[in-house]
DNA sequence: TTTTTTATTAATCATTTGTTTAATTCATCT
DNA sequence: AGATGAATTAAACAAATGATTAATAAAAAA
């Protein structure tokens, strides 16, 4: 979760979850501070004694959520053991899976990529996806003739979209076919596939 | 650019063109009614003249632009003249000259779509791309056995994705890749495909 | 226990921000 | 020209908001 080896007390554990939960649904300057005490059931005064500023706790939250996605990609990404075409199953159900624990997370990842993609670029240092397992497999493939040669950046695009925009487009689509949450999740899952064709 | 035959005055042109500049980049709450009227070089009660609130004059620019959005989308894929596979391609070079022309509109519209999917129904109604030739011409070739079944959802989702997911990521793209603005459009001009496979 | 440091609280401050008011200018009509 | 209504402006208001302060409570150190 942190991405330096930084203790958290409680009350910062507190603040930090209900200021987590608030950003990510309505931005930063949408969310007020006293909405993060009321969340967190902490005085006021105690977001500004151990955070600064509302806009520092803002970054602090910000970089370990795009830190933790990034992570959980790179994950699936790196793994020797499965193929090309296991790992594309494996991140999208990845994807998936985080994306129906925080559903706010897709846009909002996308927003601050945005807003600030300097200090999204310290994260992805060392970690990219360029530079993974999936990449040299791809590679490899190429080399072999199996897979068609395209764009590197492409080719990572791709594979992000057509797992991505569903979730983002889902609650005009709820709406469309009068399904509930739950059922559209499952719809998803029962038969989401990949259409990049390597 | 009106949705109904409303008849706007030079001055409220002028604040709505400012609005719609910076609601798009920075989003509601972080717009601020002094920065329209500098923006927009009229006087800072002039905004509530003319359209009441800055709630109010966000839902008139939120609703056109969505509006224009979907308008030119569906001109595409009503367009009797054009093959199914000649309105991918037609789709994708509108989108990517809307999206030049607006870099901040794909966000905009997603945001919007997650925290006011209602409103959006008014003008999808009787719009949609769901009624539209495309998915006519689509169907006839699913009976004909030329193309595969699947969802209509999916197959809708799955062309919006990987046309709109670059532009959303192109920020970092370009940092990643050490290209201009520029550069990186006439990258994807040039080579962009869709991978959907029907 | 006494002292010192840390954590928590209620109250307050200084700006910011959306909106309104009252006066003034401008255009239109008679 | 004079009257009427619309457009524009500067000033002010009230509420919201981020941040601070000074006092108190709790914990740790002595």
């Amino acid at each position: 979760m942190n991405i330096g080896s930084v203790k958290y007390s409680d009350t910062e554990i507190k603040i930090k979850d209900a200021a987590k939960f608030l950003f990510l649904k309505k931005g930063f300057s949408a969310t007020k501070t006293r909405e993060i005490a009321k969340e967190s059931n902490i005085n006021l005064a105690l977001l500004n004694y151990y955070f600064t500023s509302k806009r520092k706790l803002f970054e602090i939250i910000m970089l370990e959520t795009v830190y933790d996605f990034i992570s959980k990609m790179v994950e699936v990404y790196n793994d020797e053991k499965t193929t090309l075409e296991e790992k594309l199953k494996l991140t999208s159900s990845k994807y998936i899976d985080m994306m129906i624990a925080e559903p706010h997370l897709p846009t909002f990842v996308v927003n601050e990529l945005k807003n600030n993609p300097s200090s999204l670029l310290k994260i992805l240092k060392g970690k990219m996806i360029m530079e993974s397992k999936l990449i040299d497999q791809y590679n490899d493939g190429v080399k072999k003739g199996i897979y068609k040669k395209i764009e590197q950046i492409h080719f990572v695009t791709n594979i992000l979209s057509v797992i991505v925009f569903p979730f983002i487009s889902s609650p005009i689509i709820i709406k469309m076919k009068k399904l509930s949450g739950k059922e559209f999740n499952e719809m998803i899952l029962k038969d989401s596939k990949i259409s990049i064709d390597l």
